[in-house]
Order: structure tokens, then C-alpha cells, then sequence
DNA sequence: AGGCGGAATGGTAACGTTATCAACGGTTGC
DNA sequence: GCAACCGTTGATAACGTTACCATTCCGCCT
């Protein structure tokens, strides 16, 4: 039992296979009762579109593919991908995933050819690629269709369907919590520089300290990556000085997991010696012990949302505009006010 | 700039398409004079074959799809898709990944329609879906091709390629472990019985306590769920009773994680007064504090292994048999020998 | 010598869909 | 009353490839 085209449900409608494909389209051209008709005959012979020859011979196609590091973080990236993929299943769209290094001096030419090669309406971009402004020029030189999704305090308006994530206010928002608990002497561990992420962070953390006359220290900030082998040497430097902080924030959650490791090597009870702040909110920084207070993102939505702009606009042709979010503080059992003994040098320090 | 077809690679070589297609397919009936000029003319054009309406003429077709629970273990899954679109690229298939819900009703006629809707070459399916006896039966009697990664002690020899997982041997190393370290009272931590990898774990376990002499205590053996809640909510039940064991083993590490929590909660010191050991070695068992001992897997290898077979399969039309892996006992922090004063009535009561 | 078989190649049609244009009946505008 | 126009539909060809069969050329067998 083959499995049925177009031209089956044409002659069981009575019509034409051109018209059964302005229904498929959804073309307004075609009277009510036709397209009544031909719903009724794709009902019954369970009629499918066969992608395949709808990329070959029309203009337009129906995967997008999702660009991500190929390095990445697993809950992060899956996450994503299932956001992704729920907005392409909803509108009958294939996903094509595509990890790659961004560190490749091939990428900008690999990536603007993927779009011709594997036939592809258009490209969800993640961090660090979806900050590559040749990568982005280039795409819009080769007239492929993107989504891109970033950390940034605005919408970048580049014409772009975008969604940016507010780390900066986030950050913000977490060391804000930590001077209120009563922190000074509050550290903060770098993720890597070529995620714009970085930087945001780093400055939503600047402001809060500034904002509440706490000049931020250099010996407490330290550049890094994004890793919990990062965080744990870094924490560890950090604790071993006479002048140790009463607080770290970490970048993300693995820094703030090595943070925390390196705290309990240290022989320090986390949080009563030492607070830990993360950001991110991945699955393990709920069942760390003590659970990291972190900044929670709906990793999935912002990928549903991405994508789902991206199709909007390959369906409707409008540009529609970008999305916010922000993620949110989480509170948890590795943040508490300072011990009056360890804030009183600190403080003395500053 | 239009993207080169197989006619301009024929009239740049001086041979009709049909030729390209056979040098492109490598078909041996192909002069090698010939295939040298139209190699060189693949080359000078940048020439790449269009997937599209290959799989739309031909007989066969360059995607397969990576079958997964839809609620998964992010770093297993995201391990075994690299691993399978590694194997992909480097034979130039593309990956359609399908997350989908094990328990649903519907999930036996989606997965065998899906190969037809989406021009499918074939299937990686992973467990709980590739050991659904009936779903393999319906894939087989609609001759889909697939590829199974299953928890097994044995090749299933059912003629499907199969990557089989000796999970019974590794959790017989994990016991025998721990049993080695002096402990007696251990207990074992259940995963969902509906995957295989549930009673195999198991099943090592009863096994190396049996062949070591020590009876497997009904108390010690919890059923339950694969996830970190759950690990948490039996350990501290089994913490709470006077006769506690002196190791728990859980299923996973989620699970080994759970009770970790549980351990601290209860104010027990882990590994002197408790040890804990895990399975799957997830990158969260590295970062725990103290590091689980557990089993590796290296899930990509495995998912490249499943993908190869499967694509060597449908190139060659041979069915390649099965192929083992054997997770590794990997030590860590999170077990020692039992105190002396805990061990003593916890034999007592065996 | 005639025929036969194999190696190498080409011609033709088709896969399932849609872009394009043509055609139809029925207004509307002047 | 005739042209221009609209809404609706259909015929045709094409997208880039390959399945299938036909053809050519050669050497070899009887």
C-alpha cells in the first residue's frame, strides 16, 4: 500500500492536483466548499506532503537547522532542542542540529554554504555563533535566514528576528541579593570572553557593587572559563589568601559547583563560612548540597520562541520583532548573610 | 551564482549525468579513465549531490533518526546524538532527531509511519523504545531498518544491528566492589523497571552478593524511579530504620546523587559513614562532593557504534552483528570501608 | 563468419510537488 | 455592448536525480 500523493486526493476530490496544493498551502484563492472538499479527501487517505519533492521543486523549504557549540552544555543545548523542535513540529518543519566548533576558521564559509547545501529555510543561532557579526554579515549577504538568540540588554535591532536574554539584570539581580544578605566582600568568576554572556554578567555584577558604594575589587574578580574545573582552582585561589571573600558568584553553575567543591576541600561550611551564587539554574545546581541560589532560565521556551519567530517570518515574509527574557533569581540553601567575624576584615580590606 | 548540478559536472567532463550518477554512487561498472574526469570535475565545480531529489528518485534515502525518551538524561542523550551524527556526517547522512513519550498508546504506529512520511533510511533507537518487542515487529514487518542500543549480557541475535551494553557485569563489579571494601549491609537502589538496564543493574547486584555469599536483604532493595527525588526520598528512608545499611548502590546517578543528599540531610559523612556508589558516570558524578564511584559508559562510542552499523547495513546490505560494551568500574570519593562500629550490627543482623 | 556476452555508456521517463501561465464564467465600467 | 477585470481552476513543465532499458563496441566462441 503505497503511501499517497497529491494526485490521489486530486482525483478523489473531483479537482485538480493544483488545487489540492493551494489547499495544502493555505492559499486564499480557493473557494470554501473546494477546500472543504479536499480536506475531506486528505482526511480520508490520511494524506501527507512529501517534503522531500515540496524542497525539490518549490521555492521554499521546511527544515531550519539549530547551530550550536559543539562543546556545549548538555542540559543547556537539549533543552534548547526541545524548544526548537516543539515549534517546528507545530508548523510541520524538520529540524536539522548542527554542533560545530566556533573556534574554526572554516565556520563563517561552513556555515553560509549548510544553508544552500542542505536546502534550508533558515538557521536558529546560538551563543557564541549567533555573536559573530562576519558570520551574520555573510548570511545576509547569501540571503539566509536566521534566528538568532543572545545575551544582551536590548533588542539589537538588526532587522533580525532575535531573543535576547537580560543576564546583565540578572546578575544584577543576584548580587544585589547577596549585599543584602550583607556581603561585601563578594567575588565574581568570569565565563569564558567570547560569549558575550561574559561580559554581561560581569557588568550586571559591576553595577549592582557600584550602585550600593561597594567598589569592586580587583583581586576578586578573575577571568576564566566556564567550567567546574575553572571554578574550583579559582575559588580555591581565592580562599587561600588572608583576605578571602564571604561570597563568590559564579557565571554560571559550574564554576559555582567547582566554587563549592573547592569551599568543602577548603574545610569551609557552605553557607554559613561562605556563600555561592550561580547562574543558570541547570538540573545539578538543584540537587548540589547546598543547593546553589542561582538565575533561572526557560532554556526550552527561549528556543520555542526563536524558532518559532524564524518560521513566522519564512511563512509570513514580515520581520517580526525580537523577545526578552529574563531570567529569574532563585534562592536556595548556598547563600546567607556573612559571618560577622569573616565580613569585619573584608570589610577592613575594601 | 546557481548551485552546480550533475549536468554541469556531465557536459564539464564530456559524459552524460547518468555517468556522474554512477561515479557519484560508486558503481563499479564505471571506467576508471572516466571516473578520474568526472572526479575532477566534482572537484573544479564544488559539486555536491542534492539529498533532496536523490531520496525523491532513488530507491533510497541519506537521513536516519535518533528514537529517544522524551524526558531524558540530558548528558546521555546529547552524548549519543554527537556520537551518532558523527558517525552521520562521516558518510554524508543527515540526523532527524525524535524525542518521543515511551508510554504513549500511539507510539507503535507513529514510529513505523514516521520512516515512510519522513523518507527515512532507517532508525537508532535507544531504550526504553528499542526493546518494545512490539514496535520491533511492527518496524520489521514494515521493513524499516534500524539499529538498537539495549541493555543486555548477550548479542539478542535477532538480526537487527545491535549495540548491547553489559550493564549486569558492570553493576557485578560495582558490588563486588564494595563487597571488597568490607561492607555487607549493602543496599540497592532500583531504576524504572520499564528499561531493561533496571533489572540487569539488579540482577549484578544479587549476583555478586550471592556469589560472595551474603543474602540479598529484601529491606536493602527499594524499587523506584531513575531520578535524583526519588534516590533522596529511599535513602533517607533507609537511613531512618536502626538497621541501615553501610553502602547504597544506586541504579544510576541521579539516584546515587539523591542518596547523597539524603546522607548529608541525615548528618552521616560520606564515604566514612556511608559510602555511596552510582552508574552511568554523568558529568555531575565527577563534580559531586565527595565524586561517585560509578560505572562509565562512553555514550558517544556507543551511539556511534549503533549509527555506523546501521548505515553500514543499509550501504552494504549485509546485517552486521552486534557489538558489546562493557561499562567501567570507576572509583571515586564516595566509598571507603565500613566503620568497624557500623559494620559490626549490620552483619549481625544479616 | 556469425553470433553471443560482457563492459561501458547513454536516452528516457519518472519520483511528488509547485511556478507559471492560460482559461473560464461572471461581473463591472464606460 | 465590448473591454477590462476578478475569482477560481486547470494544464504544463520543471526541480535534480536515478531506475530501467537500449546501445555501442569489443573480444571470443563455435
Amino acid at each position: 500500500m503505497r503511501r499517497p500523493t497529491i494526485k490521489d486526493v486530486a482525483s478523489l476530490a473531483g479537482v485538480s492536483p493544483m488545487t489540492v496544493s493551494r489547499v495544502i498551502n493555505l492559499e486564499p484563492t480557493v473557494h470554501a466548499d473546494t477546500v472543504q472538499k479536499v480536506r475531506r479527501a486528505i482526511e480520508t487517505l490520511h494524506y501527507r506532503p512529501d517534503a522531500t519533492a515540496r524542497s525539490l521543486r518549490g521555492t521554499r523549504s521546511f527544515t531550519i537547522a539549530l547551530v550550536y557549540d559543539d562543546n556545549p552544555n548538555a542540559n543547556y543545548i537539549l533543552s534548547l532542542q526541545n524548544g526548537v523542535l516543539g515549534a517546528c513540529r507545530e508548523r510541520g518543519y524538520e529540524l536539522l542540529i548542527y554542533p560545530c566548533d566556533p573556534r574554526s576558521p572554516r565556520l563563517v564559509d561552513e556555515l553560509s554554504l549548510l544553508a544552500k547545501n542542505a536546502r534550508l529555510a533558515g538557521l536558529v543561532l546560538t551563543p557564541p555563533m549567533s555573536e559573530n557579526a562576519r558570520l551574520l554579515a555573510k548570511l545576509k549577504a547569501n540571503d539566509v535566514a536566521y534566528a538568532r538568540i543572545i545575551a544582551a540588554r536590548g533588542d539589537p535591532k538588526d532587522g533580525a528576528p532575535c531573543v535576547y536574554v537580560d543576564d546583565h539584570k540578572a546578575a544584577y539581580a543576584i548580587t544585589a541579593y547577596l549585599i543584602q544578605l550583607g556581603h561585601t566582600a563578594i567575588a565574581f568568576l568570569w565565563g569564558d570572553p567570547h560569549y558575550r554572556s561574559s561580559p554581561e554578567r560581569y557588568e550586571g555584577y559591576a553595577d549592582a557593587m557600584k550602585e550600593h558604594g561597594i567598589p569592586v575589587r580587583k583581586k576578586y574578580v578573575l577571568e576564566g572559563t566556564y567550567t567546574f574545573e575553572d571554578g574550583f582552582r579559582r575559588a580555591r585561589k581565592l580562599l587561600a589568601g588572608k583576605d578571602a571573600p564571604s561570597a563568590i558568584f559564579g557565571s554560571n553553575d559550574e564554576i559555582a559547583a567547582g566554587a563549592l567543591a573547592a569551599a568543602r576541600s577548603a574545610g569551609l561550611d557552605v553557607p554559613w563560612d561562605l556563600s555561592i551564587a550561580g547562574f543558570e539554574d541547570n538540573p545539578f545546581s538543584r540537587q548540589a548540597w547546598p543547593a546553589l541560589t542561582t538565575a533561572s532560565q526557560s532554556t526550552s521556551e527561549i528556543g520555542r520562541h526563536a524558532a518559532s519567530r524564524l518560521l513566522e517570518q519564512l511563512q509570513k515574509g514580515t520581520l517580526p520583532g525580537s523577545e526578552r527574557f529574563v531570567p529569574e533569581l532563585v534562592i536556595r540553601g548556598s547563600t546567607a548573610p556573612p559571618r560577622a567575624e569573616r565580613r569585619a576584615p573584608a570589610a577592613a580590606g575594601a
